[in-house]
DNA sequence: TGTTAGCACTCCAACGCATCGAGTGCTAAC
DNA sequence: GTTAGCACTCGATGCGTTGGAGTGCTAACA
């Protein structure tokens, strides 16, 4: 990338900031009043034609004034955001117990969040991939079900119907909880593969036959992982932007929020590698690489509950999206969310205190 | 209700028809083609005449044709559909193994369903209310929490993660567990109330600090059945709709189908009275008792998964959807769902067979 | 050499206007 | 009771005009 001379950056800065707030074309007259260069409207014409032919800016037609191509903000995002000094805002109604179900808990999340920005959110069940493994618990239901719950170290809990063919005493059902304690708790999900559960298998001995059923749905779930659900809100927001809903963007947005999949895409992709641990991610236009979503930008974070239970955010809006206060409202969450479990540990140590 | 000549009948029966499908107010030309009264158009005006002032149907502006009134399709859902003799068009798709987690299924039958139609789509969660309580169980987690687990007799699993201020020993647990399963195992979540809890509490004796604790927990999952998830897919089907988009209610719309409050009402309302046992409801307009969706209809449906395991499902789409396979769709989805548990009992029956 | 004023040019958006056609309501004749 | 005919209404469509915002270029200025 080219290195722009400083008047450029004053100016880009300027057409970038009144766009953002108008989500109209600005004109080189108007950047000569909102700046203080005290370049007359002529001069900001020439700098705005060599941003034009840089491919900073786009003029939609001749007479009309400049717009932010994806280069342009994303030299927007990358240089010109100031941090604002963390003030860490109150997220007052983020008041979570962490006894709450956890969807309850993602979904009013992202509606808060949806709510503060004023934009399209999502956010991720957080992965259990790099957590270690509490305990589990089989139980009889009946004479041909078995239920299987999983407790990971961030007390997170999964749970599944298995269905047997024919029952299971309970000595055998206690050598199973044993024998699966035993070997499996403490070991991180990562390292519960298939390897393991079939060396548990040969333990197990003479009824493999009920028994390999039953690992093989602990296992599933175990690795249900995968398809990790997508929580979504404030998908209306979007509607609110003219420029999407006039070039029919909207629509096509509407619709990736709602099949997800390319939403876990997108978060995915900053759960994968832990180095960058605190950065956001912003997508811009095409960066996305989604059809769907190439008229739209995207900013993503992670979120870290303690215990290796990691999980991930993001925010879903237009080009013009106001990405300092999105990037800072993401910065935030993830603070509250870290000091939510802190917070209940110290609730609990007062009480015992007094 | 006034009783409607012949005549009349089978003229609004063709506009509305008509309207059904090209979504364009319709003149006294059409139909005097369309049908085969053989009456000139002249006639037909006449009649159109009569209908307007009787309040089937309106003229959105003195020189187009006419459109269907709120009064009109309900007049068209409760008189002139003609039931298809209920060929059960497979829903090949549907095919679910029940161990699956409710979410998911719930999700997928969403989807399914909007597909079919191709109007928006939702469906509650089971309420549990009339079901049976099958065992509770509630284990050491660790020192700080327990963990519980309840299970109702169609095998629909709940659990909670509870906090407790001091260590429960194994004995306690135990007890606890035992107290719980003798006392409440077999009664209805509607006979469970504060009382119940109470009375429990009674019983347990001296640590009922934790104890009291531990209740009050498992009466609030026992009763967080009260609010229940509403699942919705398709929406963006909604937008397909010209006469909604510009009208605007498309956004609200859309804005209703996310915030899903209204929705648990109207989907509830079926559920509450069991008397009629298989109907279908319809909703037009205002009959929504909805300001936002004013301009749609809704169907809704209650699925019955046996062992009083009851939700409900429903389509919104606009006032000029396809009633008669919206009915059929749901007619039909309710038949299959049905049959999901009783095949996956037959699966069982067979294998043991063999 | 950089900056600015001035001017011609472009193009969209808005407006007014005429036209078209679908559809109505009414009347008179069958 | 039905129908043909006709005047009337009113939205949709298309078209030319206008106005304004904004550009690009050139020439003059510091």
């Amino acid at each position: 990338m080219e290195e722009l001379e400083g008047r450029k950056v004053i100016i880009l800065n300027a057409i970038i900031k009144n766009y953002l707030e108008t989500g109209e074309p600005v004109g080189s007259r108007t950047i000569s009043k909102y700046t203080d260069l005290n370049l007359s409207s002529a001069t900001i014409r020439n700098e705005m034609q060599d941003l034009e032919e840089l491919g900073y800016i786009i003029s939609p037609h001749t007479s009309a004034g400049r717009i932010p191509s994806d280069k342009g903000y994303r030299f927007y995002v990358d240089h010109l955001i100031r941090e604002k000094d963390s003030e860490i805002r109150e997220m007052k109604a983020l008041v979570i117990e962490n006894t709450e179900k956890m969807d309850k808990v993602l979904q009013k999340v992202a509606k808060l969040l949806a709510a503060d920005t004023n934009y399209a959110t999502m956010i991720t069940a957080p992965k259990l991939h790099g957590t270690k493994l509490k305990f589990i618990q089989l139980s009889h239901v009946d004479d041909r079900h078995i239920l299987s719950v999983i407790v990971t170290e961030g007390n997170l809990v999964r749970n599944r119907m298995i269905d047997i063919e024919e029952p299971l005493n309970d000595e055998q059902l206690l050598k199973l909880n044993i024998l699966l304690n035993t070997s499996l708790t403490g070991l991180s999900i990562r390292e519960i593969n298939l390897g393991t559960i079939a060396a548990l298998k040969e333990q197990a001995g003479i009824h493999s036959d009920i028994i390999s059923t039953i690992l093989d749905a602990v296992a599933e779930v175990i690795s249900e992982d995968e398809d990790l659900t997508v929580y979504t809100s404030g998908a209306t927001n979007i509607l609110k932007y003219p420029e999407l809903l006039n070039s029919g963007s909207a629509t096509e947005l509407l619709g990736a929020l709602e099949d997800k999949q390319e939403l876990k895409t997108i978060l995915t992709e900053g759960l994968e590698e832990d180095e960058d641990e605190g950065k956001l991610r912003v997508y811009i236009g095409d960066e996305t690489r989604s059809d769907r979503m190439h008229d739209c930008s995207v900013v993503t974070a992670t979120y870290d509950l303690g215990d290796g239970v990691k999980g991930s955010v993001g925010i879903v809006g237009p080009k013009r999206m106001d990405y300092e206060k999105v990037m800072h409202s993401l910065r935030n969450l993830r603070e509250q969310f870290g000091a939510t479990l802190e917070k209940a540990e110290l609730k609990i140590e007062q009480k015992e205190e007094s």
